[in-house]
DNA sequence: CCCCAATGCTAATGGGGATTAGCTGCTAAT
DNA sequence: ATTAGCAGCTAATCCCCATTAGCATTGGGG
């Protein structure tokens, strides 16, 4: 027993005690199946070393020289906190972490970035402990995402993300396909005009996928009507005296907050929610009051999604082809360059604010 | 742009443009005060030059040569999954991300350790991916906690930790205070005999800093009746009776579940919570059944304690006599060995569950 | 008996940066 | 004219590990 901190051993150490070099240590430790071997009688007197001595490799060293720590960095674009975000983000992180347990792989959490919310500044760097990231948040710096898609470095964004150039790695939920199947639902329960609305732009990837599948369940005979952007909450209630003018039954409404105010719109007119109008919630529930009604919707799997996005990432890492960063073979470019996505498929709240169109009744 | 992934610039590529060395350019990086000395104008080319090709120091190396990584572990002794434990871990969590990233740290989450749960085994050795941990966990392993302690490992416990040999530094919840205060709180509404129970074995430190804290409010004309201590849920019933018996009017009930059984049991009796008894709940909810009852009673203020855990950690770490576990100051051994402690107030809840005895109503 | 091919391991290098001893010029004091 | 002193910078090392070229040894085939 040393005072003061004790100096963990190193390589050279276990090296020392074992009677053999720095390298053949290194060799035993990361069991290639290279060309160097080590004799069986050799590597066990090592591991035997290294377990007494408690021997752990120097994450720094280890990815500065290009391998690897079974580390999975978690990185979001929009800061965690304060609390609005935590429940947003909350159950990603659950999926990671179960998934991460049981890949053997622990969870790094970048939130140092504090206000600035830039990969490449102190960043960029620091992803670098990790051997590979999950990226999350809803309205990312693009230009970042292909900054860091180019550098190499392996990560897997959780959402759905187009970018400009080759593509990256992504686990979206299905929204399209969510979407498509609440709109059809409506058209059988007799809806003929149904409508879409969402209050900001429409331009994020989950807004343009939702919309994508609203517009697929298009049947022949019904009427979908036009698409409402609206910029403000504001504006909720013009848009439900045209939605009746328009003789709409049913609303898609992307965020929560918007089907709230539209249910306190109906209130206000004495009208009923599903009976007047049925409104439908497609999961973002960004801001949202949380006034306890029993939405029917699509729900977005969170925690499915943040673990099947690490089970992606962890299969990109040890896939064999795509080696160490460090290492760089610039022609490794597989069909697709590497990149990988998958799709998970949402979940749907029954709940009580759809029902047949009045006339039906 | 070449093909593959962009090489960052490295310091020797600023300092080869900017007609400087690679160590100037190091210094300029980490305004020293130290005794070497940079001019302002070569100062102000390198980092004309650094801006101007993104230059961004490289984490790993970093932190390699200096020792620190800027990452703080967090390591549980029970399992967070299930999913019972993460309702309890979370409020945890919140509060050391909180302040990690106040201070400009990434945490770390220990959780590959799957089943095992042992710090000496395979996650000693992961922690020192981080420069320092914060440990969590009602029934850790005693031993691994002095093992971890004499490696000279920087930690800080979340929750009152006393280990044998020299001490550790901890967060702790002010149970003896709460305690103390709800008994005397009890006594002022006129109670005369007030009892404390619990279920499972009282040795776990929160138990037993909750029953000093009940033996001290003992003011000289009540009574204390004694501390039950119940094996299982089974025997309340039994205790209940004894209560009776012993015409106690207010017990504090270290678990709700213990709470949550005497309101059943009362129930099933005709009587009444609080008019024929008053029931505390000292905050542990370890499977508690959250029927929707107003408890009385403390608050565990789990984010604060996690935010001042990961404070005092980064105390410790950037102390300055503390060097980095590699530089090895032997003689640093402060008073105390440097092991900090602090404890953090409860807050209280209201609550419907306590009232004045029935003779004063 | 010689050469070749495995086998088992080591020396050397590099990765990016922090640190320190020490090396130039200058200026000011002697 | 020396010399001491200092400002300003660089060369050299080290941090710990992964990787590769190559050395020494042994066994087998010709």
């Amino acid at each position: 027993m040393q005072r003061g901190p004790a100096k963990r051993p190193t390589q050279a150490d276990i090296a020392r005690l074992a009677g053999v070099s720095q390298a053949t240590v290194s060799l035993v430790l990361n069991e290639r199946d290279a060309g160097v071997r080590i004799s069986p009688a050799t590597r066990e007197r090592v591991l035997t070393v290294m377990r007494e001595w408690g021997y752990v490799a120097n994450a720094s060293a280890r990815s500065l020289a290009g391998g690897r720590n079974k580390i999975i960095g978690v990185y979001t674009f929009e800061p965690v906190f304060p609390t609005s975000g935590v429940d947003f983000y909350f159950p990603f992180l659950l999926g990671m972490e179960q998934e991460a347990a049981d890949l053997g792989y622990d969870l790094l959490l970048f939130t140092s970035a504090g206000g600035e919310r830039q990969i490449f500044r102190d960043g960029s760097t620091r992803l670098w402990h990790a051997d590979g990231a999950l990226l999350l948040g809803r309205d990312p710096n693009v230009e970042e995402i292909e900054q860091l898609r180019d550098s190499g470095y392996p990560f897997v964004y959780v959402g759905h993300r187009e970018v400009a150039g080759p593509p990256v790695s992504y686990v979206a939920a299905d929204y399209a396909g969510a979407t498509r199947q609440l709109t059809e639902r409506l058209f059988q329960l007799g809806h003929h005009r149904v409508a879409y609305a969402r209050i900001g732009n429409g331009g994020a990837q989950p807004s343009r996928d939702r919309e994508r599948g609203f517009r697929r369940a298009t049947p022949s005979r019904h009427l979908t009507g036009p698409v409402w952007t609206l910029d403000t909450v504001a504006e909720v209630d013009g848009l439900f005296e045209e939605l009746q003018r328009a003789g709409v039954t049913a609303v898609l409404a992307e965020q929560q907050l918007l089907a709230e105010e539209l249910l306190s719109c109906a209130a206000r007119r004495g009208l009923s929610v599903p009976d007047d109008l049925s409104v439908v919630v497609l999961g973002d529930s960004t801001g949202a009051r949380h006034d306890g009604t029993h939405w029917t919707g699509l729900i977005v799997p969170r925690e499915q999604m943040g673990q099947r996005a690490m089970a992606l990432l962890v299969r990109l890492l040890e896939a064999p082809g795509t080696g160490a960063p460090g290492s760089g073979a610039p022609g490794s470019g597989a069909p697709g360059s590497g990149a990988l996505s998958e799709s998970v498929t949402c979940g749907f709240a029954a709940g009580v604010t759809v029902g047949p169109p009045k006339e039906f009744s």
